[in-house]
DNA sequence: CCCATATAATTAGTTTGACTAACTAACTAA
DNA sequence: TTAGTTAGTTAGTCAAACTAATTATATGGG
Protein backbone atom coordinates (compact mmCIF):
# COMPACT_ATOMS: atom_id res chain seq x y z
CA UNK A 1 0.00 0.00 0.00
CA UNK A 2 1.17 3.39 -0.87
CA UNK A 3 2.00 6.61 1.78
CA UNK A 4 -1.26 8.02 2.73
CA UNK A 5 -0.18 11.50 3.19
CA UNK A 6 -2.21 13.99 1.81
CA UNK A 7 -0.25 14.89 -1.16
CA UNK A 8 0.55 11.45 -2.37
CA UNK A 9 -3.68 10.86 -1.68
CA UNK A 10 -4.32 13.91 -3.89
CA UNK A 11 -2.22 12.73 -6.66
CA UNK A 12 -4.29 8.98 -6.91
CA UNK A 13 -7.31 10.83 -6.58
CA UNK A 14 -6.39 12.86 -9.00
CA UNK A 15 -5.31 10.69 -11.64
CA UNK A 16 -8.52 8.41 -11.04
CA UNK A 17 -10.67 10.85 -11.23
CA UNK A 18 -9.55 12.23 -14.53
CA UNK A 19 -8.88 8.74 -16.25
CA UNK A 20 -12.86 7.94 -14.89
CA UNK A 21 -14.49 10.56 -16.10
CA UNK A 22 -12.46 10.33 -19.73
CA UNK A 23 -13.47 6.59 -19.76
CA UNK A 24 -17.26 8.20 -19.09
CA UNK A 25 -17.01 10.78 -21.98
CA UNK A 26 -17.19 8.21 -24.92
CA UNK A 27 -20.86 8.50 -24.41
CA UNK A 28 -21.55 12.29 -25.10
CA UNK A 29 -21.77 11.80 -28.13
CA UNK A 30 -25.07 9.92 -27.95
CA UNK A 31 -26.84 13.38 -27.37
CA UNK A 32 -25.31 14.97 -30.48
CA UNK A 33 -24.58 17.99 -28.08
CA UNK A 34 -20.71 19.71 -28.11
CA UNK A 35 -19.15 19.24 -24.47
CA UNK A 36 -19.70 23.03 -23.21
CA UNK A 37 -23.33 22.65 -24.27
CA UNK A 38 -24.11 19.41 -23.01
CA UNK A 39 -22.06 20.77 -19.72
CA UNK A 40 -23.99 24.24 -19.38
CA UNK A 41 -27.32 22.71 -19.66
CA UNK A 42 -25.93 20.17 -16.94
CA UNK A 43 -25.44 23.30 -14.76
CA UNK A 44 -28.61 24.90 -15.44
CA UNK A 45 -30.73 21.63 -14.44
CA UNK A 46 -28.92 20.98 -11.31
CA UNK A 47 -28.03 24.51 -10.14
CA UNK A 48 -32.27 25.52 -11.86
CA UNK A 49 -32.20 28.94 -13.64
CA UNK A 50 -29.53 31.42 -13.24
CA UNK A 51 -28.08 34.53 -14.65
CA UNK A 52 -25.80 34.35 -17.18
CA UNK A 53 -22.36 35.65 -15.47
CA UNK A 54 -23.47 33.40 -12.88
CA UNK A 55 -23.44 30.55 -15.55
CA UNK A 56 -20.26 31.43 -16.57
CA UNK A 57 -18.58 31.33 -13.35
CA UNK A 58 -19.91 28.22 -12.66
CA UNK A 59 -18.31 27.10 -16.29
CA UNK A 60 -15.11 28.77 -16.13
CA UNK A 61 -15.45 30.89 -19.01
CA UNK A 62 -16.08 34.77 -19.71
CA UNK A 63 -19.33 36.74 -20.66
CA UNK A 64 -18.94 36.89 -23.90
CA UNK A 65 -18.79 33.00 -24.25
CA UNK A 66 -21.52 31.94 -22.29
CA UNK A 67 -23.50 34.52 -24.13
CA UNK A 68 -23.12 32.93 -27.54
CA UNK A 69 -23.12 29.50 -26.51
CA UNK A 70 -26.73 30.16 -24.49
CA UNK A 71 -27.70 31.96 -27.77
CA UNK A 72 -27.15 28.61 -29.46
CA UNK A 73 -28.53 26.45 -27.02
CA UNK A 74 -31.65 29.00 -27.21
CA UNK A 75 -32.15 28.55 -31.07
CA UNK A 76 -32.07 24.87 -30.62
CA UNK A 77 -34.56 24.95 -27.96
CA UNK A 78 -32.91 24.32 -24.92
CA UNK A 79 -33.13 26.74 -22.65
CA UNK A 80 -35.11 30.38 -22.50
CA UNK A 81 -34.52 33.61 -21.87
CA UNK A 82 -36.43 35.39 -19.31
CA UNK A 83 -36.36 38.70 -18.07
CA UNK A 84 -35.10 39.36 -14.48
CA UNK A 85 -38.00 41.38 -12.63
CA UNK A 86 -35.60 43.16 -9.90
CA UNK A 87 -32.79 43.69 -12.11
CA UNK A 88 -34.11 44.94 -15.97
CA UNK A 89 -30.00 44.48 -17.08
CA UNK A 90 -30.23 40.84 -16.01
CA UNK A 91 -31.52 37.66 -17.47
CA UNK A 92 -32.70 34.50 -15.90
CA UNK A 93 -32.00 31.57 -18.08
CA UNK A 94 -33.65 28.14 -17.48
CA UNK A 95 -33.74 24.66 -18.87
CA UNK A 96 -36.81 23.91 -21.12
CA UNK A 97 -38.49 20.78 -20.74
CA UNK A 98 -36.68 19.34 -24.40
CA UNK A 99 -33.02 20.61 -23.21
CA UNK A 100 -33.75 18.97 -19.58
CA UNK A 101 -34.23 15.44 -21.67
CA UNK A 102 -31.40 15.77 -23.90
CA UNK A 103 -29.61 16.50 -21.00
CA UNK A 104 -30.63 13.57 -19.13
CA UNK A 105 -30.30 11.23 -22.28
CA UNK A 106 -26.61 12.24 -22.14
CA UNK A 107 -26.52 11.82 -18.43
CA UNK A 108 -28.22 8.27 -18.63
CA UNK A 109 -25.36 7.03 -21.55
CA UNK A 110 -22.76 8.42 -18.98
CA UNK A 111 -23.60 6.54 -15.78
CA UNK A 112 -24.71 3.38 -17.96
CA UNK A 113 -21.51 2.82 -18.63
CA UNK A 114 -20.21 3.62 -14.97
CA UNK A 115 -23.09 2.02 -13.69
CA UNK A 116 -22.11 -1.52 -15.58
CA UNK A 117 -18.75 -1.64 -14.57
CA UNK A 118 -19.67 -0.65 -10.78
CA UNK A 119 -22.18 -3.14 -10.97
CA UNK A 120 -18.91 -6.08 -10.80
CA UNK A 121 -17.96 -4.28 -7.72
CA UNK A 122 -18.44 -6.05 -4.27
CA UNK A 123 -21.11 -4.54 -1.89
CA UNK A 124 -17.82 -3.46 0.09
CA UNK A 125 -16.45 -1.74 -2.86
CA UNK A 126 -19.75 -0.02 -3.47
CA UNK A 127 -19.40 1.56 -0.29
CA UNK A 128 -16.49 2.47 -0.43
CA UNK A 129 -16.67 4.49 -3.53
CA UNK A 130 -19.80 5.74 -2.28
CA UNK A 131 -18.02 7.47 1.22
CA UNK A 132 -15.34 8.68 -1.17
CA UNK A 133 -17.83 10.36 -3.47
CA UNK A 134 -18.82 12.23 -0.31
CA UNK A 135 -15.48 13.01 0.51
CA UNK A 136 -14.52 14.21 -3.06
CA UNK A 137 -17.88 16.72 -3.22
CA UNK A 138 -15.93 18.41 0.19
CA UNK A 139 -12.67 18.54 -1.59
CA UNK A 140 -14.47 20.61 -4.14
CA UNK A 141 -15.48 23.33 -1.74
CA UNK A 142 -12.74 25.81 -0.81
CA UNK A 143 -12.54 25.88 2.80
CA UNK B 1 -27.03 7.08 4.13
CA UNK B 2 -28.25 6.80 0.30
CA UNK B 3 -28.86 3.65 -1.34
CA UNK B 4 -25.89 1.56 -2.11
CA UNK B 5 -26.85 0.06 -5.87
CA UNK B 6 -24.55 0.55 -8.89
CA UNK B 7 -26.37 2.94 -10.18
CA UNK B 8 -26.83 5.35 -7.41
CA UNK B 9 -23.29 4.90 -6.58
CA UNK B 10 -21.94 5.24 -10.06
CA UNK B 11 -24.32 8.72 -10.37
CA UNK B 12 -22.49 10.21 -6.81
CA UNK B 13 -19.02 9.33 -7.89
CA UNK B 14 -19.91 10.77 -11.33
CA UNK B 15 -20.58 13.99 -9.83
CA UNK B 16 -18.40 14.67 -7.05
CA UNK B 17 -15.20 13.77 -9.35
CA UNK B 18 -16.74 16.23 -12.05
CA UNK B 19 -17.09 18.63 -9.23
CA UNK B 20 -13.92 18.36 -7.89
CA UNK B 21 -11.61 18.35 -10.69
CA UNK B 22 -13.57 21.43 -11.97
CA UNK B 23 -12.19 23.14 -8.67
CA UNK B 24 -8.85 22.33 -9.20
CA UNK B 25 -8.87 23.47 -12.73
CA UNK B 26 -8.72 26.70 -11.91
CA UNK B 27 -5.25 26.33 -10.89
CA UNK B 28 -4.23 25.69 -14.62
CA UNK B 29 -3.99 29.25 -15.81
CA UNK B 30 -0.46 29.27 -13.80
CA UNK B 31 1.32 27.59 -16.92
CA UNK B 32 0.02 30.10 -19.47
CA UNK B 33 -0.74 26.62 -21.54
CA UNK B 34 -4.61 25.75 -22.50
CA UNK B 35 -6.04 22.53 -21.25
CA UNK B 36 -4.99 20.33 -24.49
CA UNK B 37 -1.53 21.63 -24.54
CA UNK B 38 -1.60 20.56 -20.90
CA UNK B 39 -3.01 17.70 -20.97
CA UNK B 40 -1.35 16.12 -24.18
CA UNK B 41 1.77 16.72 -22.33
CA UNK B 42 0.65 14.52 -19.26
CA UNK B 43 -0.13 12.01 -21.20
CA UNK B 44 3.67 12.17 -22.57
CA UNK B 45 5.22 12.28 -19.48
CA UNK B 46 3.30 9.76 -17.49
CA UNK B 47 2.96 7.49 -20.67
CA UNK B 48 6.04 8.15 -22.33
CA UNK B 49 7.37 8.93 -25.89
CA UNK B 50 5.08 7.52 -27.58
CA UNK B 51 3.54 7.82 -31.46
CA UNK B 52 0.81 10.89 -32.74
CA UNK B 53 -1.61 8.65 -33.47
CA UNK B 54 -0.98 6.67 -30.08
CA UNK B 55 -1.13 10.19 -28.18
CA UNK B 56 -4.40 11.46 -30.74
CA UNK B 57 -6.01 7.92 -29.45
CA UNK B 58 -5.08 8.74 -25.73
CA UNK B 59 -6.85 12.38 -25.79
CA UNK B 60 -9.78 11.05 -28.16
CA UNK B 61 -9.14 13.49 -30.90
CA UNK B 62 -8.49 13.08 -34.59
CA UNK B 63 -4.47 12.62 -36.03
CA UNK B 64 -5.34 16.03 -37.95
CA UNK B 65 -6.33 17.83 -34.62
CA UNK B 66 -2.97 16.46 -32.72
CA UNK B 67 -0.74 17.02 -35.16
CA UNK B 68 -1.19 20.48 -35.35
CA UNK B 69 -1.52 20.72 -31.71
CA UNK B 70 2.19 19.06 -31.51
CA UNK B 71 3.29 21.34 -33.99
CA UNK B 72 2.59 24.12 -31.78
CA UNK B 73 4.07 22.22 -28.60
CA UNK B 74 7.85 21.52 -30.55
CA UNK B 75 7.10 25.32 -32.28
CA UNK B 76 7.18 26.15 -28.04
CA UNK B 77 9.79 23.72 -27.55
CA UNK B 78 7.51 21.60 -25.18
CA UNK B 79 8.04 18.47 -27.56
CA UNK B 80 10.64 16.42 -29.88
CA UNK B 81 9.54 14.67 -32.81
CA UNK B 82 11.71 11.86 -33.74
CA UNK B 83 11.80 9.23 -36.81
CA UNK B 84 11.01 5.92 -35.94
CA UNK B 85 14.01 3.61 -36.64
CA UNK B 86 11.58 0.33 -37.30
CA UNK B 87 8.57 2.36 -39.68
CA UNK B 88 9.89 5.34 -41.17
CA UNK B 89 6.45 6.16 -41.47
CA UNK B 90 6.40 7.08 -37.84
CA UNK B 91 7.19 9.84 -35.56
CA UNK B 92 8.30 8.99 -32.27
CA UNK B 93 6.90 12.34 -29.61
CA UNK B 94 8.64 12.69 -26.37
CA UNK B 95 8.82 15.80 -23.74
CA UNK B 96 11.54 18.23 -23.37
CA UNK B 97 12.91 19.54 -20.31
CA UNK B 98 11.35 22.68 -20.68
CA UNK B 99 7.86 20.77 -21.66
CA UNK B 100 8.07 18.31 -18.64
CA UNK B 101 8.69 21.41 -16.18
CA UNK B 102 6.16 23.28 -17.28
CA UNK B 103 3.52 20.47 -17.20
CA UNK B 104 5.00 19.68 -13.96
CA UNK B 105 4.01 23.04 -12.68
CA UNK B 106 0.61 22.57 -13.53
CA UNK B 107 -0.08 19.67 -11.84
CA UNK B 108 2.00 20.81 -8.75
CA UNK B 109 -0.61 23.87 -8.38
CA UNK B 110 -3.27 21.65 -8.90
CA UNK B 111 -1.91 19.26 -6.54
CA UNK B 112 -1.73 22.24 -4.37
CA UNK B 113 -4.97 22.86 -4.34
CA UNK B 114 -6.63 19.03 -3.78
CA UNK B 115 -3.57 18.29 -1.09
CA UNK B 116 -4.10 21.39 0.83
CA UNK B 117 -7.81 20.32 1.40
CA UNK B 118 -7.12 16.66 1.62
CA UNK B 119 -4.82 17.52 4.53
CA UNK B 120 -8.04 19.02 6.62
CA UNK B 121 -9.38 15.20 6.29
CA UNK B 122 -8.86 12.45 8.57
CA UNK B 123 -6.30 9.94 8.76
CA UNK B 124 -9.37 7.37 8.37
CA UNK B 125 -10.81 9.81 5.60
CA UNK B 126 -7.78 10.08 3.27
CA UNK B 127 -7.08 6.06 3.58
CA UNK B 128 -10.91 5.83 2.29
CA UNK B 129 -10.20 8.20 -0.63
CA UNK B 130 -7.14 6.72 -1.56
CA UNK B 131 -8.79 2.87 -1.68
CA UNK B 132 -11.83 4.80 -3.96
CA UNK B 133 -8.84 6.05 -6.14
CA UNK B 134 -7.78 2.59 -7.21
CA UNK B 135 -11.75 1.72 -7.80
CA UNK B 136 -11.98 4.60 -9.79
CA UNK B 137 -8.99 3.57 -12.05
CA UNK B 138 -10.72 0.03 -12.48
CA UNK B 139 -13.82 1.52 -13.69
CA UNK B 140 -11.79 3.77 -16.17
CA UNK B 141 -10.72 0.19 -18.33
CA UNK B 142 -13.21 -1.55 -20.26
CA UNK B 143 -14.50 -4.68 -18.80
C1' DC C 1 -30.75 65.14 -7.38
C1' DC C 2 -27.37 63.77 -10.45
C1' DC C 3 -23.06 62.36 -11.77
C1' DA C 4 -19.46 58.97 -11.44
C1' DT C 5 -18.71 54.41 -11.22
C1' DA C 6 -20.00 49.66 -11.34
C1' DT C 7 -22.47 45.71 -13.24
C1' DA C 8 -25.21 42.68 -16.89
C1' DA C 9 -25.28 41.39 -21.20
C1' DT C 10 -24.11 41.83 -26.05
C1' DT C 11 -21.37 42.75 -30.32
C1' DA C 12 -17.10 42.67 -33.00
C1' DG C 13 -12.89 40.68 -34.06
C1' DT C 14 -9.19 37.34 -33.21
C1' DT C 15 -7.09 32.88 -31.92
C1' DT C 16 -7.23 28.07 -30.80
C1' DG C 17 -8.73 23.61 -31.34
C1' DA C 18 -11.99 20.48 -33.29
C1' DC C 19 -13.61 18.17 -37.60
C1' DT C 20 -13.56 15.99 -42.72
C1' DA C 21 -11.41 15.44 -47.09
C1' DA C 22 -7.60 14.77 -49.65
C1' DC C 23 -2.80 13.98 -50.06
C1' DT C 24 2.17 11.71 -49.76
C1' DA C 25 5.06 8.22 -48.07
C1' DA C 26 5.87 3.80 -46.52
C1' DC C 27 4.70 -0.75 -45.09
C1' DT C 28 2.40 -5.50 -46.05
C1' DA C 29 0.63 -9.23 -48.27
C1' DA C 30 -1.55 -11.72 -52.25
C1' DT D 1 4.57 -6.15 -58.31
C1' DT D 2 0.75 -4.08 -57.33
C1' DA D 3 -3.30 -3.44 -54.39
C1' DG D 4 -4.62 -2.18 -50.06
C1' DT D 5 -3.55 -0.25 -45.47
C1' DT D 6 -1.49 2.73 -42.16
C1' DA D 7 1.13 7.11 -40.47
C1' DG D 8 1.24 11.60 -40.73
C1' DT D 9 0.42 16.25 -42.94
C1' DT D 10 -2.07 19.96 -45.39
C1' DA D 11 -6.16 22.63 -46.48
C1' DG D 12 -10.45 24.33 -45.35
C1' DT D 13 -14.33 24.92 -42.21
C1' DC D 14 -16.69 25.53 -37.85
C1' DA D 15 -17.22 25.94 -32.84
C1' DA D 16 -15.67 27.96 -28.79
C1' DA D 17 -12.45 30.53 -26.27
C1' DC D 18 -10.49 35.22 -25.46
C1' DT D 19 -10.19 40.80 -25.16
C1' DA D 20 -12.01 45.25 -26.17
C1' DA D 21 -15.68 48.08 -26.72
C1' DT D 22 -20.88 49.19 -26.49
C1' DT D 23 -25.48 49.67 -24.43
C1' DA D 24 -28.48 49.73 -20.66
C1' DT D 25 -29.38 49.80 -15.97
C1' DA D 26 -28.05 50.23 -10.89
C1' DT D 27 -26.17 52.47 -7.08
C1' DG D 28 -23.59 55.49 -3.91
C1' DG D 29 -21.48 60.10 -2.66
C1' DG D 30 -21.41 64.93 -2.98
Amino acid sequence: MAKDDALDVAERVHKAAIRMLRAARVADATTGLSAPKLSALSVLVFGGAMSLSALAKAEQVTAPTMSKLVGDLEAEGLVAKRADKADKRGLRIEVTAKGRALMEKGRQARLALLTARVAKLSRAERAQLDAAAALMLKLAVAA
